[in-house]
RNA sequence: UGGGGUAUAGCCAAGUUGGUAAGGCACCAGAUUUUGAUUCUGGCAUCCGUAGGUUCGAGUCCUGCUACCCCAGCCA
């Protein structure tokens, strides 16, 4: 892992409260806090490294807590992704590994100490009139008629409710606050819920659950975590967040501090759980790892390095505005990472036959070719040449446009790493479709030959054709046409409406024999072609499956005038 | 009719106590190039949402205004 650098206002806010000492021995604790109901994307690789990050910055540690208090919409199989999702990152917990559900005990503790100190009381409204009962935005709410019971009675019902005396939704454990407060979190807002529910990891132990404002502040109060960084979102929970610790004795020392950042927002890509679960869904994506989703998983899949990720985080920064990062970043970091790391092979992807007529028919020459001229200690490897090759079909133009430094008629271009050829002669079927071109080769112009005799404009790559292996080759593109008329409503997700319907392109692709011994996971550059990695769930020896990570920029314009 | 936030180039984003606008992406121009890639060089905000005010001096302080985001789950 990279070491942090920059600096954002977090940042600040921690040297500002190491300068008042605020912190003992000025130790620095983060978390991540998922709750395990969906796979990890983007947005929350930017939240772990942040919180990585910091603690590393400030020589403190980060901890990984699953948030599981809801069982209705958790399960064991998101704990198990998320963590190897996290490590992949690579952001190390090391032996820190919680879980809400292991503080349930405490929490239920914390719970009768509130009642005792009448901050807290058993209502037994309906879910309907809690509701009403809240008053609106603009106008305050109104006490519950159960407000004033006995601490004795409060003590009982609560208790009875964890014994299992009721049935969920006939009744709750509301903090006892201000039902006229402007913040509607404060006005008594409810921290227990009866539920029936089997949970992944405390099985059938209880059937109250704590509500995410009151587990999330003694989480983070039992863990000492001093610096509990969340989205802006939460912004208006910071009250009762901090009336919570403040109202419990075990809390009085050292509290943590609440600091809310703009979650992540990519251009031409909707992160949000909801709508990545539509897509899988409806099958509109092969799963939650597709390499169209900008999910951890469907991104390793891709062959985006964690490398990629951490840069691309370091880069765009932390702060409190909301704001849309270009993709076209994203890209950048991604190809920068892939760069000097990858093997650069030849891969033909939309063939044409060339012909060299004046080479001999069963002659094949093996030739040194680098694997990164960039990187020398990716070494060299043997590439066969012969007489019949497949060149790009959009390499040739038999009425070039202006500027077109390919192969036309009479031209004479480089084949990377083997020799000059000059196309003689164009073949066409019966459709009048160009089916072959017939080429001479000049044996003295050879790679690596030193040869200055004439320079030449265009550099193809090229595959021989006797020699070459067939593979599946997936071209992605943008899962959305643009970034109008995205509906990413998260109650009512609608990704349908702007989805393009050539996300994803399955072709053939001629490959030099080297790529035969790729390895799940292995990334090249395919010269001129782009990024491609083999595919971790689809290919065999047998049958190479490669999937686009992306392509090459390209400032070629092409244009007749 | 409430509360909480945010506004610095096309896009992110620095800008500690007011002293005269970092960096990255994108883009443009030129050089190098056996990938029209990479690399390299140069360019890219007289201006910091807006209108005033304080000051020798304001992106930074004060006042008004505007725009946008979040909040009425027994979700997190």
């Amino acid at each position: 892992m990279s070491e942090p650098t920059g600096t954002n206002f977090i940042n600040n806010i921690i040297d500002e409260d190491i300068r008042n000492n605020i912190y003992q021995n000025n130790k620095v604790l983060t978390r991540f806090p998922p709750e395990p109901n969906g796979y990890l994307h983007i947005g929350h690789a930017k939240s772990i490294l942040l919180n990585y990050n910091t603690s590393l910055r400030y020589n403190g540690k980060f901890n990984l807590r699953f948030d599981d208090t809801n069982p209705v919409k958790e399960d064991e199989e998101y704990v198990q992704s998320i963590k190897e999702d996290i490590k992949w990152l690579g952001a190390d917990w090391e032996d820190r590994l919680f879980f809400a559900s292991n503080y349930f005990d405490k929490m239920f503790l914390y719970a009768l100490e509130l009642i005792k100190k009448d901050l807290a009381y058993v209502d037994d409204l309906s879910p309907d009139e809690i509701r009403q009962y809240r008053g609106t935005l603009f106008s305050p709410g109104k006490n519950s008629p159960y407000r004033n019971r006995s601490i004795e009675e409060n003590l009982e019902l609560f208790t009875r409710m964890k014994d299992g005396k009721f049935i969920d939704g006939s009744k709750v454990l509301r903090a006892k606050i201000d039902m006229s407060s402007p913040n509607i979190n404060m006005r008594d807002p409810i921290i227990y819920r009866i539920l029936h529910t089997h949970h992944h990891n405390t099985g059938d132990t209880w059937c109250i659950y704590p509500m995410y404002d009151y587990a999330h502040p003694i989480e983070d109060g039992i863990e000492g975590i001093t610096h509990s960084i969340c989205t802006l979102e939460f912004e208006d929970h910071r009250p009762f967040y901090n009336w919570l610790l403040e109202n419990l004795d075990d809390f009085k020392i050292q509290r943590p501090k609440q600091i809310e950042f703009a979650k992540l927002q990519l251009s031409r890509t909707i992160i949000g759980k909801r709508f990545i679960k539509t897509l899988v869904d409806k099958g509109i994506v092969d799963g939650w790892d597709d390499p169209r989703l900008m999910t951890i998983s469907g991104m390793r899949r891709r062959g985006i390095t964690p490398e990629a990720i951490q840069n691309f985080c370091d880069e765009i920064g932390v702060a409190r505005s909301n704001s849309i990062v270009d993709i076209a970043m994203f890209e950048h970091f991604v190809r920068d990472d892939l760069k000097l790391k990858t093997p650069r092979l030849m891969a033909i992807l939309d063939p044409i036959k060339i012909v060299i007529t004046n080479y001999p028919e069963d002659k094949i020459e093996w030739l040194d070719m680098h694997n990164n001229q960039d990187n020398e200690s990716l070494g060299i490897r043997k590439i066969p040449f012969g007489r019949e090759i497949y060149i790009e079909k959009e390499d040739f133009m038999e009425v070039p446009i202006k500027k077109y430094f390919r192969l036309f008629p009479g031209n004479e271009v480089r084949l990377m790493g083997a020799y000059f050829i000059k196309c003689n002669e164009v073949i066409k079927n019966a459709n009048g479709e160009i089916i072959q071109l017939n080429c001479t080769y000049d044996p003295e112009t050879k790679s690596g030959s030193g040869f200055t005799g004439r320079k030449v404009k265009g550099t193809l790559h090229w595959v021989c054709a006797q020699n070459c292996i067939e593979s599946e080759i997936r071209l992605y593109d943008y899962l959305l046409n643009d970034n109008n008329d995205i509906d990413d409503d998260e109650d009512n997700p609608d990704p349908l409406n702007n989805i393009n319907p050539d996300s994803l392109k399955v072709i053939k692709g001629y490959l030099e024999p080297e790529l035969a011994n790729a390895n799940s996971g292995d990334k090249f550059q395919f010269v001129r072609n782009g990024y491609f990695v083999v595919d971790s769930k689809d290919s065999t020896k047998n049958n190479l499956v490669f999937n686009l990570t992306l392509n090459l920029k390209s400032s070629w314009k092409p244009s007749n005038s």
